[in-house]
DNA sequence: CCCCAAATGTAAACTACCCGACATTTTCCC
DNA sequence: GGGAAAATGTCGGGTAGTTTACATTTGGGG
């Protein structure tokens, strides 16, 4: 890849905003490059040397399957998000796996050891990603809150809502999200069953609130959720 | 405090391991000292600056309140942990409140601000610090998981082993853990009801696997739970 | 030592949700 | 375009666990 490239898909992402174009130029410590369709999985060998991974294009599910073979959506990445090993750990015995949730997704990834190197020679930047690893957790946090205390209902609502405001488009109170869910990616999320996530959407869809359609999600009026 | 009394609390924690003797004096960042008696709620004041905390001694439970009033353990933290914004970020609309479990508990702390400036001035301490939230992450994740995906009396065996591990004193396969918890603080740390617990712990106690009291727990053998 | 509040024990009604089973619709691929 | 696979819709039975409502025990402070 030609170092400009590599240059561009560091600076797009804020986390290197503290860098100067210099300091990143002088890194570049992109090593890797992956292109997926709507469905594929990319496997992340634990046989490989670990590595941060960041999702310039699409959206991505990480699955995991416990012992028992049950899949688990541990989280939905999209464009612009670091992922991986973010503890900077590596965990051999995570069975996990990421499937591609759109049609075209561009994966860039470097090792670890190299991206721990940077940061160690530049302390700002090791700043900034320990916030923002914190401000992961705070999320992933309050994630687990909710599905643990709430019924499954409040579940959907709060998701829908935090998808229409990372996601959607407002025009108004109505608000339209490009769909890459299905509703069982959507039950799993809401830690429900498929079966519940359909009749929940087909109970707000019947109360006029929202539509749900396998390219978009219509919200008529997001105050009301 | 003491310089030297400074330079043995931050010396004692592993996290400081990586620096030397003359940079921990160097530094010396601990502001703040308090100490509690069981049942003190210890109130992190959002008015107040923004501080990392280091428990010296004791266990507290950390509580937040919801909007509807329920509270819910966020986290047990043990002697030698560290806890507070470890975000890095402070929240201010979080209702939390610390409540000592234990007869004794000191806590040590230092301001927010003085812990970046450290962090940048020594990059590999940053480096550990960071490694050390992604730890606490994955333990938190890990713990989420088995509560959403278990019922209740996995979570309440999965909570005891990992109790035991960190906590109790093993002669053989016989593990004995002081007990600090009430039955109703491991009902919300599993987050179930009461009474729920209660029958749970009953029924393992007939099963002749353990004994719950109040000040102590036994359980025959570790290997059989 | 006694009393009160907190902690523990027990039981029954109730309910949200899971699970299985199946019909219908949509999408994708040959 | 047609057929299979995936996604969606719908219906109960079964149940783990909550809730409510007490009774009993324990420990600590006056």
């Amino acid at each position: 890849m030609y170092e400009e490239l590599k240059y561009w898909y560091l600076r797009d992402h804020k986390l290197f905003w503290t860098l100067s174009m210099s300091q990143i130029k002088q890194l570049c410590i992109i090593t890797g490059f992956k292109k997926a369709k709507k469905g594929d999985v990319i496997y992340f060998s634990s046989s490989d040397v670990p590595r941060v991974f960041l999702l310039k294009k699409g959206n991505i599910k990480i699955v995991s399957i416990d012992e028992d073979g049950n899949e688990t959506i541990k989280d939905i990445i999209q464009k612009g998000d670091l992922f991986g090993e973010l503890e900077l750990e590596n965990d051999r015995n995570s069975n996990e796996y990421a499937k591609a949730l759109t049609d075209e997704v561009a994966i860039c990834s470097f090792l670890m050891s190299d991206f721990e190197d940077l940061l160690l020679r530049n302390p700002s930047l090791a700043l900034s990603y320990t916030k923002f690893v914190g401000l992961k957790m705070k999320r992933i946090k309050n994630n687990y809150a909710n599905l643990i205390s709430k019924d499954a209902k409040t579940r959907l609502l709060s998701f829908i809502k935090e998808w229409a405001e990372r996601d959607g488009k407002q025009e108004g109170n109505r608000v339209v999200i490009e769909n890459y869910l299905t509703q069982n990616d959507i039950a799993q999320i809401i830690c429900t069953s498929r079966q519940t996530a359909t009749s929940l959407l087909n109970e707000l869809e019947g109360n006029g609130l929202m539509h749900y359609g396998r390219k978009e999600i219509t919200i008529e009026d997001i105050s009301k959720l």
